[in-house]
DNA sequence: CTATCTGCAAACGTTTTGCATCTGT
DNA sequence: ACAGATGCAAAACGTTTGCAGATAG
């Protein structure tokens, strides 16, 4: 229990069968993924609460919604800094630790208050290759 | 009509009127918007003819697709390399010009061959500020 | 005890689809 | 002539919402 604790949210055995499955999870799920995983579970669980659940971590910055797939919105609970590279074929998303200094010219910031950046890389996974 | 011919696709009076609403449009218009601009020459318009007609553009490489409005997509005439700022508040996008030399090292690449890659700012512009 | 969460179903906004009709080329 | 476009309505999709009943703290 204590290890949840940090999550400053109320505890649910829904709740914390989500953070179970999204510790240290490196798919880049879904809703839908995280709804039918946890479902095995708990069989009366809910898309309401799946949301609910991965706003409530947000919110707290325990996870990162995601918009690199086009169809439906990923969760990383890897709130380390680093980008992503996603396979235009089957969708896998992967990981990308460089560092990458990109930062925004003032001269070319066209008077935004800049609070945040995003830098995704779309290509072919190596299955897809082949 | 020889204006359009570069386009390859089969040239309707709806189709000219959307590209004479897209071309040098900077405002990244989404379907909807096109589809209000388009409908008050063509009262028939339909979203069918819309997204059709954006999608035979996109193939042949004559307009961006953006996924930067977590809404809607937004779409974009101008195909020189360039990057895009969006208001969290009013989600008005502006061009950003700027030469960001991000260029993914093998090692990190995963084994992806990479085809694309997007840079996006998140801020809030000027008019929102005040 | 009570603020908050759950689960269900219905609602939502955008995009896609099926199909009958029409139109560029 | 005919491949392909149009227009309409309905469907599909992921996500959000309203609300009655349940539960964590």
């Amino acid at each position: 229990m204590e290890k949840y604790r940090r999550f400053n949210i109320k505890l649910t055995p829904q709740r914390i069968a989500i953070f179970d499955y999204l510790e240290g999870n490196k798919n880049h799920p879904s809703a839908e993924d995280i709804y039918k995983a946890v479902k095995k579970q708990f069989s009366t669980m809910s898309f309401a609460t799946v949301y609910n659940t991965l706003e409530a971590l947000r919110e707290k910055g325990n996870v990162r919604e995601l918009k690199i797939d086009e169809h439906k919105k990923r969760y990383d609970p890897d709130m380390s800094p680093h980008h992503h590279v996603i396979c235009t074929k089957c969708n896998v998303i992967h990981d990308v630790f460089s560092d990458i200094g990109v930062h925004l010219p003032d001269e070319v910031s066209k008077g935004f208050d800049i609070s945040g950046k995003s830098i995704e890389f779309f290509g072919v996974c190596r299955k897809c290759k082949y």
